[in-house]
DNA sequence: GAAGCAAGGTAAGATTTCCTGATCGTTTTA
DNA sequence: TAAAACGATCAGGAAATCTTACCTTGCTTC
């Protein structure tokens, strides 16, 4: 019923007007001469009416032709803005791109990690969400975020874990505590210590060192909080290594030798669904920033 | 640089995703279902990303997939609306034809033309524009009508007139005026009486008639001004017939005999430039109409 | 759990589309 | 009046595109 109006012709029509002839848009299409005879005739009889006056020496528009022109130039160029979005788009030159990460990822990896992005990719949007594990990988899951960086308990359906690095747990106490200058450390030496459980806690369990959490008696998932607590003497905690605030003075964090628990941060995101093109890039961009970092 | 984004494998998108699958959208496309695959293929590594998720045993978007859907459906309902709405233009289904005539022709004969043409073309735009033949000339020749009605006095460079009938000159006079029951008529059975002229008299000019504009001292243009002078009984004027208003019961025409004045009325338009498609359409409804009606 | 079925992907051949080079008729230019 | 430029036409060939036939995979069914 509708005739196909096929780009190139139209595209051909677009030259001869604005070149003058048939042979300057030729030369300006890179194509022979009968080519573009041969497409604007094709379309002239598609239309059942001549788009150019016949006849003449010179190539002239019909009003039908006149009709035509500014129709065929908007939908040329609402094709080109098209190819050219959505060409940006799978070249991640722009996009957008949601985060979540833990918040010592977040605030100790991320900063350097989105700087050297912004500068590779400036057209992509970013945002990045901070919570505990578990949010980070319920967002995943809900598909409210492309990519989640965490660290994964169990392996779940749906989810994919690409571990990236290795965060090791430590106990962190203030500098006069007397803990401070035993490096390394064993579990066992924590005992009769007051302990402030937090949100990484639950890495102890299952390990030798989980009989510590049940005589603890404090809970603190607030990192400020937990820092001032530290501070005042009040007691020590475990902490993964980068969870742990360097520039704190009074405060020590003590590797734990035995036994030497370890996190696997990696990057979370949906099994099935591939990423969006702004999200492969970033994750890209995180695995070889922190390949590069590990290997330095 | 630019990947030409074929609309054909648009459409194969987007009949996949409305049709679920990559057999469905083959029989709703009347395609085989590899020319699916591959059209998708082709478009998939001209963009350098996948639309459609891989190796899952269902079509299901990729997120890019999902940004590019609306995006297609939306130039493809472009290319849909400009296809109709040129071939609405050039099959004469819709437009706009712009008409002049002399003031007899527009009301004596194109109510019936438009009448009868409205029926055929529901969709065109009519507009109709009344003047002495040196302006519907002069509208037809700065191109600010398609088509003009009038009677050409001499052929002219940049005009096409195609006659349509000839109307025969005559004189006007009231009932009871000594002429009025002489029919036929000689031009010289006229002097002595009094003749008022009006813009049509340039027609006894160059006949053996023409003696007498040089003794009328009256010249009325306009035509209801004219009819009033001759109901009063003023006097006499010459008129071609159909710019006589028959229904004046007080106002008798008869016929000139000798020598017989005809204007030649017809179709005027510019030569060069062709005619928009609603225009031809009118061009043929009233040549068709005028030929008809000559005939009967 | 093997058979059957339906999904999409792949390969080879055929068809259509599209482009090129040569040539012609007409109009404009020198 | 000759030369040049423009657009149209034709035959041949290259490229895209479609079809038929067959394969692989995943799910259903008995």
């Amino acid at each position: 019923m509708l005739p196909e109006l096929k780009l190139q012709p139209l595209r051909c029509v677009l030259a001869i007007i604005d070149q003058g002839g048939f042979h300057a848009a030729a030369k300006h299409l890179h194509r022979s001469q009968p080519a573009i005879s041969m497409a604007v005739g094709e379309l002239e009889s598609r239309l059942g009416q001549a788009l150019f006056e016949k006849g003449s020496g010179k190539a002239r528009l019909t009003p039908f032709g006149q009709w035509c022109e500014p129709r065929f130039r908007e939908l040329v160029a609402h094709h080109d803005r098209l190819s050219r979005d959505a060409l940006a788009m799978a070249s991640h030159q722009v996009g957008r791109v949601d985060i979540a990460a833990v918040p010592s990822v977040a605030s100790r990896l991320m900063p350097d990690i989105l700087a050297s992005f912004v500068v590779d990719y400036p057209g992509i949007e970013i945002n990045l969400h901070d919570g505990n594990s578990e949010l980070v990988r319920s967002m995943v899951l809900k598909a409210e975020v492309d990519l989640g960086i965490t660290s994964l308990w169990q392996a779940e359906e749906g989810l994919d874990f690409t571990p990236l690095l290795q965060d090791a747990v430590g106990v962190v106490c203030r500098d006069d505590h007397p803990l401070a200058d035993c490096d390394p450390l064993h579990w066992r030496e924590l005992s009769g210590h007051t302990l402030i459980r937090n949100g990484t806690s639950r890495l102890l369990e299952g390990s030798p060192a989980a009989g510590l959490l049940t005589h603890s008696t404090l809970y603190v998932s607030n990192m400020i909080s937990l820092t001032a607590m530290l501070e005042a003497g009040i007691g020590i905690t475990t902490l993964p290594r980068l969870a742990f605030q360097e520039e704190r003075r009074r405060l020590r964090f003590i590797a734990l030798a035995e036994p030497l628990l370890e996190r696997r941060i990696g990057l979370l995101s949906r099994t099935g669904v591939s990423l969006s093109p702004a999200a492969q890039a970033m994750r890209q961009h995180v695995m070889a920033r922190l390949d590069h970092s590990r290997s330095r």
